[in-house]
DNA sequence: CGCTTTCCGTTATGTTATAACATACACCGC
DNA sequence: GCGGTGTATGTTATAACATAACGGAAAGCG
C-alpha cells in the first residue's frame, strides 16, 4: 500500500520511480546528453514523493549527500531536467515537479490543491488557446496552464 | 494615432484608460471598497502602456511621486487591484498587468511575446481543463493560462 | 601534449515577496 | 469630545527565489 500519491491517486511507487528513471536514462543516451550524478539525484529526489519542491528544498537534500551546497548547483541540475522534459516547473509555486509521464514531449497542465499543496499533472490539449492565438496572429511556442482549487481529499464533505 | 498597444493592436488609448479607470471606480463604489490614492495611481501606472510591470517597477514610480517607497506599499496596492479584478498577475513573468476588459470577473489567458515582451490578454474558456479536472475530482477555483511565443510583430517574415 | 567542451564549485549579487509591528485616520455610539 | 473599531499606511527586517561571473576538473580528441 504505497502512501505516495501521483496526482490524487495511489499507485505502485517503486516501480513508477524505476520506470521514470529508466525512461530518463534512455532519453539521455539517445540524445547524447549526460545524466550526471547531481542531475540524477535531483531527479530521484523529485520522484521520491511526486510533490512540488522549491529549488532550495532540492538543494538542501543534495547538500546533505555532499553533492553541492550552492544555489547554482540546484538550478543547473533542475534546468537540465526541465530542458530534457523530465521535470516541469510550476510557475505559480516557483517550484519543480517530476513529470508524471515522461518520454513524450508535452505542454503540461497542473492542478494545484490550495490546501494541501498536492500537485497533479493533467493531460490536456491547449486547443482553445490555440484557436484564440491563431486569430490574433500569435505563434505559440509554449504554454503554462495551472489550475488552483481543492483536491478530492481537501474538499468539505458535502461539496464534492 | 496612439502608439500604445492593447495586446497586439493599436487603439484609442486615452479613452481606454479613462474607461478602465471609470469601471474600476464604479466597481469599488458598488462593492464598498476604497480606491485610495496609492491604489488608483498604481492602476494608472499599469494602464499607462498596457505592459507587464514588476512590483518594484511600479514601486519606483510610486516612490517618485511620494506615494511610498517600501515594497509592501506596492505589493499591497497590487494585491488589492488583483483581488478586485482590475489587474492580473502574470506568474511566468512575476509581473502585473492591467486587465484588458475589466468589469466582468474572468480567468484570463495571456499571450506573452518572448522577444518584445508584449503581453496580450485573450478571452478563452478553460473547458478542456475543466473536463480533465472533473474526472479526477479536482475542484477548480482559479486557472492560470499563459502562452509564450512570438507576437505578429516579432515573427520572421516568411514564418507567419 | 595542447585544445575544446562540458560540467562543477564558489563568490557575490540581484530580484521578488512577506512577516511583523507601529502609526494614522475615519467612523460610530455614546 | 472620547474610546472603540476597522481599514489603510508606513517602516524595518528578512525570507525566498534566481543568476552573473569566474576558475578549475575531467573527458574526448588531434
Ligand atoms: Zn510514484
Ligand atoms: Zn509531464
Ligand atoms: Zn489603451
Ligand atoms: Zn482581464
Amino acid at each position: 500500500m504505497p502512501s505516495h500519491a501521483l496526482g490524487f491517486a495511489a499507485h505502485d511507487h517503486s516501480s513508477c520511480v524505476k520506470s521514470a528513471l529508466g525512461t530518463a536514462l534512455d532519453a539521455c543516451a539517445e540524445r547524447g546528453v549526460q545524466m550526471t550524478p547531481v542531475r540524477k539525484r535531483a531527479l530521484e529526489i523529485l520522484l521520491e514523493n511526486h510533490s512540488a519542491m522549491g529549488a532550495y528544498d532540492v538543494l538542501v537534500r543534495l547538500d546533505a549527500e555532499g553533492l553541492g551546497s550552492k544555489p547554482p548547483v540546484a538550478y543547473r541540475a533542475l534546468s537540465f531536467l526541465v530542458e530534457q522534459g523530465f521535470v516541469h516547473r510550476i510557475e505559480r509555486l516557483n517550484a519543480f515537479i517530476a513529470c508524471a509521464h515522461p518520454g513524450d514531449k508535452h505542454d503540461p497542465a497542473f492542478m494545484i490543491c490550495r490546501t494541501c499543496g498536492t500537485v497533479a499533472e493533467a493531460q490536456i490539449s491547449s486547443a482553445t488557446l490555440g484557436a484564440s492565438a491563431a486569430q490574433s496572429g500569435f505563434q505559440i511556442e509554449q504554454t503554462v496552464i495551472e489550475a488552483q482549487g481543492l483536491c478530492p481529499a481537501c474538499q468539505p464533505e458535502g461539496t464534492a
